[in-house]
DNA sequence: GTATCATATGAACGTCCGTTCATACGTTCA
DNA sequence: TGAACGTATGAACGGACGTTCATATGATAC
């Protein structure tokens, strides 16, 4: 244990061996321990990545408002092309937030998950809200 | 809108020259209108690229498990340098997901909407969830 | 069988972005 | 004032990723 008020390093177990300046040592050792795990921090920010496209976001917005939709009807909605189209599904049926039917020849997408609903809600709500909330603000951009 | 272009398979007359071969016209056209602006699906993709870098996305959860903390401190919690740290700082600031709080040489970053930890909240729990769903599943991959 | 449709896949190109290094800014203390 | 410190900024390199085009797969109809 580091008792240093100034430039103490944390545990030595993870924190990085040399000279990280840390003021309040023991206050990064107690938000390290409550901090999940680096791995599932990373399969958040996937989760992100997926809808941090507008082409999937989009897509995802049109799949739930619909309900179910085949391919080229979501291209024709979003107005993409099919091809450009069926790689975003790929990409958000492999992170389970869409899901397929075949029927025929055709493939109906419908969502997957219920969290994803919310996670647009919220956020379609923060961005009308800092839009409002940011109007008389000089930050930076 | 260009929807009065938008033509039906069943429409023989009108399929061959239409650009966009659509299944189901109507329902086509009534998702489309219950979408929200376009505009709004890049802001809120744009919220999701602010979290969808795991650098970022553990600054976020970190500062929120904290409550605030100086940039030092959050290096040292996350890991990273003290520039790439202050570099995504600006990113989540610019996007008002933290805010700043000099005090001295020191600045102290806090969370600036009470939107995000509920994101982060239910991403992870989509994370968590997912995992177990598709553990036993015979989808393709 | 062939033909056509709906969807999926692969490759290639261009662009965006996260990291690092170097440096500048702003504050405090001698 | 100068130095030391915490933080911010700019440039540049390397990798990731979205789009397009071409092609392949799978299914229905003739």
């Amino acid at each position: 244990m580091r008792d240093a008020t100034i430039c103490g390093k944390g545990d030595e177990d993870a924190l990085d061996r040399c000279d990280v300046l840390v003021v309040n040592p023991e206050r990064v050792r107690a938000v390290r321990e409550r901090l999940v795990t680096a791995a599932e921090t990373e399969q958040m920010a996937a989760v992100f990545k997926v809808l941090a496209d507008p082409s999937r976001c989009r897509l995802v917005e049109a799949i739930i408002e619909a309900g179910e939709l085949c391919v080229c009807d979501l291209a024709a909605t979003v107005e993409m092309s099919e091809s450009n189209v069926s790689h975003h599904l790929r990409v958000l049926r492999a992170h389970g937030l869409v899901r397929a039917r075949r029927e025929g020849k055709m493939v109906f997408y419908s969502p997957d998950d219920a969290h994803i609903r919310v996670l647009l809600d919220i956020t379609r709500e923060h961005v009308r809200h800092g839009r409002e909330a940011r109007a008389g603000e000089s930050e930076a951009r």
